[in-house]
DNA sequence: GATCTCACATCGTGATCACATTTGCTGTTT
DNA sequence: AAACAGCAAATGTGATCACGATGTGAGATC
């Protein structure tokens, strides 16, 4: 496969840099509480401090790096409280999405919908976390974009950068793939099949099941005690490559194209 | 009363100017689809494109404002679909915020909203519309704190943010109040009675008619059509003063202080 | 008279510099 | 040995400049 296209919003270096910055969140490369410069991530990523100032404003308007009172940017710190209001705040609103999904009137939803879920099994058993996460994720949003309300997709993805140790943890902990084909599997499914039925409770319950199941797989799991420097896993947890950042390549062309949405 | 303090958060230059603009923006000072400039907006300021930029582009995360292909900064366009999914997010996440409310344990809470509610009857009743809406205002936002989830609070901040060119409308329009005072009235004080009472589905519910009757209204009210440079008042619109800014005072001292929130 | 062209003003972006504040360390004191 | 004072390095913020892209309007062309 070749080197993926650049997105339409990628065309500026601030994007760039914005882009990697989240992905480096979602793959945990920070931990919760770290404090950030923008002139070490400037040179990690071979910019000027300049488009990193314009990423990382951004990353705080999205809650996902925080600003202390002496100005100085931290990632967002990651507690249990903090974690346990965003999952339910998550429930609410992805199970609000799962109930419109019912709605769709999108034909090859359903059929998609499992075959993401069915990947997600195979990828699990074969104990592939980093593709068990993708359909996992396609399954997710493919619901909720069957939801047919864009701004609340927004939402919901800005939701889940803010929960990144979660996905971080999941990544790391190889343990997490059984889960993935056991629980996950079984309760997706029967979103799937409510959203089949056009069973709108049903399928925001499950929805919101499934996330309270991972919620209490992940609380079992993860380390909040040591919420200074953001929590390692409990045990079993390999450690990460640590914090870093890939540098962003600076000579692409910049050119911009047709429309924009929302 | 002395001039209001700053906030914490307003010892930046750049804060002062996201505080401006986002007033201008919530008192329908711009019109949807309306082209920003960064240097414009810097000489209405008087400070440089520098803080500027950075409160635009924190709007631009907030959805507020919208950056098109070309890189042109323009004010939210306000479509009737993107209104009404907004309201339908709306009705979801502040009518969770109300449900919660029912298990606050905030003895006083009651009490407060109650007169907050005859505020906003008083005041439309004299036809104060800035006040009835500041009192609307203080009680919708005391129903969604006493939630106890801040983050739900501030996912809600930023929806009514997005739904600035509404509660402009509200403001220009004198027979805004008559509204408030019978229908909205009515129907949050069945929201203080269902949170009274601990009915959490009634909370929900009221709350959300709360919201739908003030879509109706305003459907029936806006001018939806002239989409291009936003919608102005139907009939009877005493037109704003038009888009513009006052400047940001400069010589306030740089003050830190000590805690930050969430 | 409508359409195209081209020059010019203006735009956002990125880099660089200046500055006040904050942070971290070192050597001293109690 | 622990607490303190003070200095030097590093930080975010704001201003200014350069550059390529965009948008606009006057004048030429058909």
């Amino acid at each position: 496969m070749p080197e993926r296209l650049l997105t339409l919003e990628d065309s500026s270096l601030s994007e760039r840099v914005y882009t990697a910055l989240r992905l480096a969140l979602l793959r945990g490369k920070f931990v919760p509480g770290e404090a950030l410069s923008l002139r070490s991530l400037a040179a990690s990523l071979g910019t000027s401090p300049m488009p990193v100032r314009a990423a990382v404003q951004r990353l705080i308007a999205e809650k996902a790096l925080v600003q202390t009172a002496s100005r100085a940017i931290i990632v967002a710190p990651f507690t249990y409280e903090n974690f346990k209001d965003l999952m339910r705040i998550r429930m609410e609103l992805e199970g609000f999405a799962a109930e419109r999904a019912c709605m769709s009137k999108d034909r090859g939803l359903v059929g998609r919908l499992k075959g993401f879920n069915q990947s997600m099994l195979e990828a699990a058993q074969r104990h592939d976390v980093e593709a068990a996460l993708a359909a996992n994720y396609s399954f997710h949003f493919g619901v909720y974009e069957a939801a047919g309300l864009p701004q609340l997709t927004d939402m919901i993805t800005n939701l889940w950068l803010r929960a990144g140790p979660y996905l971080a943890a999941v990544q790391r902990q190889p343990r997490a793939s059984e889960i993935l084909s056991t629980n996950s599997f079984k309760i997706q499914d029967r979103v799937i099949e409510a959203i089949r039925t056009g069973d709108r409770k049903a399928a925001r319950f499950s929805l919101a099941m499934d996330l309270r199941f991972a919620f209490a797989w992940f609380v079992k799991t993860y380390d909040f005690s040591d919420n200074r420097l953001g929590g390692p896993l409990k045990r079993d947890g390999t450690e990460g490559t640590g914090p870093d950042v890939r540098p962003v390549s600076r000579d692409e062309p910049r050119r911009n194209v047709k429309a924009y949405s929302d």
